[in-house]
Order: C-alpha cells, then structure tokens, then sequence
DNA sequence: TTGTTTACTGAACATCGTTCATTATGTTTG
DNA sequence: CAAACATAATGAACGATGTTCAGTAAACAA
C-alpha cells in the first residue's frame, strides 16, 4: 500500500513548490508586495490552494524563514577552518553583517519581520531556528574563554552582547537608519565601525 | 485679515487632532491594528478627510515618529546632570533601552518600521530627527574622546558601534528574536548584556 | 444677492487574507 | 464494472484595507 506514501510525497512536493514560488517572489518584490494571491497566481493554482498546506500566511513564512536560516547556517561553516577562536569569532560578526547585506530579504525574515514570530506564538512552541544559530554563536564564544582570549566567564551574556552589536548594525542600515550618515559613506562606516568593535572586545572583554 | 490665520490655526488644529487619535489608536492597539477609518472613526470624520491634511499612511506615521523623536530627546535631557563623560554615555545607553522597553509601539516607529522612512523617501529629504538624536550622542562620545577616558579618536565611529549595541538589545528584544533565553531571564540578560557592554568599553574603546 | 473658494463626504476602486459550499478527481468497496 | 466514499481544488464570497474623486454644503468675496 504505496498510496499513502505517494500522497505524503505529492503534498511534501506541493509545499515546495509553494515555497519556492513565494521565495522568488519575496526577492524579487520585496515582502509588502507579495500577496497570497500571487503566489498562486505564480504556481498557476487558486488561492485557497495555498491554505490546504498552510495554516496561514505567517505559516508560510514562517517555513521560508527556516529555509533562510539554513542558508545562514551553511555560510558559517567556513569559520571551522580558521586558527584562533577570536579569528572564528571576528569573522562571524563579519559574515552576519555580509549575510544581511546581500539577502536583505532573508535577513528581514529571520530577525526583523513579526510574522515568523506569531507564527510559532500560537503553537507555544521555542524558536529551535534561532537557538541553533545563536548556539553556534555561543560555543565560539565559549572557545575563547577557554583559550583566555576573552576574561568574562559567562559566554551567553558575551554571545548576546556581540549579537547585539552586530545586529544593531545591520538592522538600522536595512531599515534605512544610517541615511544620516549619507549613501556612499554609510557601508563604510559599518564595517569601521565593526572594526572598532572588534578591537575593542579583543582589549577589554 | 485674520482669516487666512485662523483658517491656519484651523488647519493646524485638524492635523493635531487627528494625530492625537492616531496615537491613542497606535499605543493601544498597535501599529498593525490601526487604520485610517479607525482613525476617521474616533475623530468623527470621514476616512477622505485625513488625506486632506496628510499625503499618504506613511506620511501620517512619520508626524507620529516626530512626536515620539521630542519625548525620546526629552528624556536624554537629565544627563546633563551627571559627573563624567562616561557616566553620561552609560546613563544614555541605559535610558535608550528603557525607552524602548516602555514605549515599544514608539521605539518601533522611531527606529524599525519602514512606513517613517518610506515617506521622507519621495521628498528626498533628509532624516533630521535621527540626525539630531545621533549628535546628542556623537557629542557625549566626543566629550570622552576630549576628557581621555575613550581613546579611539573618531567619535562618529565610536558612537556608531555604541548605537548598534543599545539598538541591537532593544531590537532583538522588541522583535522577539529573545525568546530563546526564555520568558522570565530575557529581561535580566539584555541588562547583564548592557553592563557587560560598558564594561567592556570602560577598559578596551 | 450673487459668484467663488473651501471643507467635507459617500461611494467606489482595487486589493488584501481568509473561509466555505461546491465540483472534480481519484480510491476503495460491493 | 458500478456505486459509495474520500480527497484535492476551486469560485465566489466576506469583511477588511489604502486611496481617489465627483459631488455637496458651507463660508467667504464681490
């Protein structure tokens, strides 16, 4: 009895395709300007379609947000390679800012956008997503401590200082709050600025 | 002729009016929950009449994002009482995510939201009140620089990194990407987070 | 008292997320 | 093979949304 296991992967290849037609759509149109009705529109079915695999519309970007951050994930993986814990640390902040930098978009999604977050409210369930990544974080952290590079001995308050820091830059440059600083210096800035971070925890933390 | 003046006054009057509702509408309901007929409908005019006195939904927002610019500069003010440079910028960081954690409806418009920056967009104008916000900060960071107690000599820079950080905590929080900390120790670890902060600033900027 | 400017509105447009009765399709049973 | 059933998909609708515009009524000017 192959049926039933040919439905599950039927409805698997639905959701995909779903998914995929509303990523292409997301990045090429930005979030306020892709509707339900698009995304059907785009895979050539009716709307109400969309709410046989989806509970809601927060649903549905609630699953584009976990793509996103296997993305993110993966493009963290080349700090293995690096010598020092503080390289691995430097080099994270750096790769968290380049994330956002080129896929505004999917940045928005995992840290900006209330959507993903009401999604997984009314099923109480945690946000296994970004306690992965944040593990990651804090594991790095953890290896510069041990190491003696950093002195604090509490990595998860360290980790969430320097997630702080790095998000902060990256959230007021994609929510056009560095205009003050003018368009072609405010890049520059950033990473300055996250220079200076850099060598700023190097000496004091 | 008064009248062109009282007609002014009049008109003056109206736009108060109308953001007054607007306001209460917002910090009771949330951004998401309010719409212009909402609005109409608590002033008792027509939904037509609002665009009479704003362009645009964006525009009507970034009069709000103003008013809230005021209370947010209002509150830095008692700074000035304090000793040393450096006490004010911890004083300021402090207050910042104060502000955000008390006013949340506001900070979001003030420092998240796009609709505020998506209407000074088309009038290519600059963001004034940002830019003021960040030189009360930028002149306490030079204040530092001057009294010796930040050694790295770019001010702007300096207080760019330090924006991000408080900006970073209160994001992240409002946002609730904290969520992972839990309910109850999220609060207490974005403080812990701060203080690391400034500690670490104190021996290494 | 006229004519004209001004303030306001009701109704409409296009769009949105979402639901639901109905149809079409595929599967199981007699 | 035919009848009964289960599933997938849909068209049409509901109540919203932001926004526009022709039309009305009141305030002003001549």
């Amino acid at each position: 009895m192959g049926i039933l296991e040919r439905k599950e992967r039927e409805r698997e290849e639905m959701r995909r395709l779903i998914l995929e037609a509303a990523q292409k759509l997301f990045l090429a149109n930005g979030y306020e300007k892709v509707s339900i009705r698009n995304i059907a529109d785009e895979i050539e079915y009716s709307p109400a379609t969309i709410y046989l695999y989806f509970k809601d519309k927060n649903e549905l970007f609630f699953a584009l947000h976990q793509q996103a951050f296997r993305k993110l994930i993966n493009e963290f993986a080349p700090i293995a390679h690096l010598q020092t814990p503080m390289d691995k640390l430097e080099e994270m902040g750096r790769l968290y800012i380049r994330f956002a930098f080129e896929n505004p978009e999917l940045f928005d999604l995992m840290f900006i956008m209330n959507a993903p977050m009401d999604a997984i409210e009314c099923r109480e369930d945690i946000w296994d997503d970004g306690h992965q990544a944040f593990q990651v974080l804090q594991n790095v952290v953890q290896e510069c401590i041990d190491s003696g590079a950093i002195q604090h001995p509490d990595a998860e308050r360290a980790g969430l200082m320097i997630w702080s820091t790095v998000h902060g830059l990256a959230a007021l440059f994609l929510r056009k709050r560095m205009m003050i600083f003018g368009e072609e210096r405010k890049k520059t800035l950033m990473d300055e600025a996250y220079d200076l971070f850099v060598q700023t925890i190097r000496k004091g933390l």
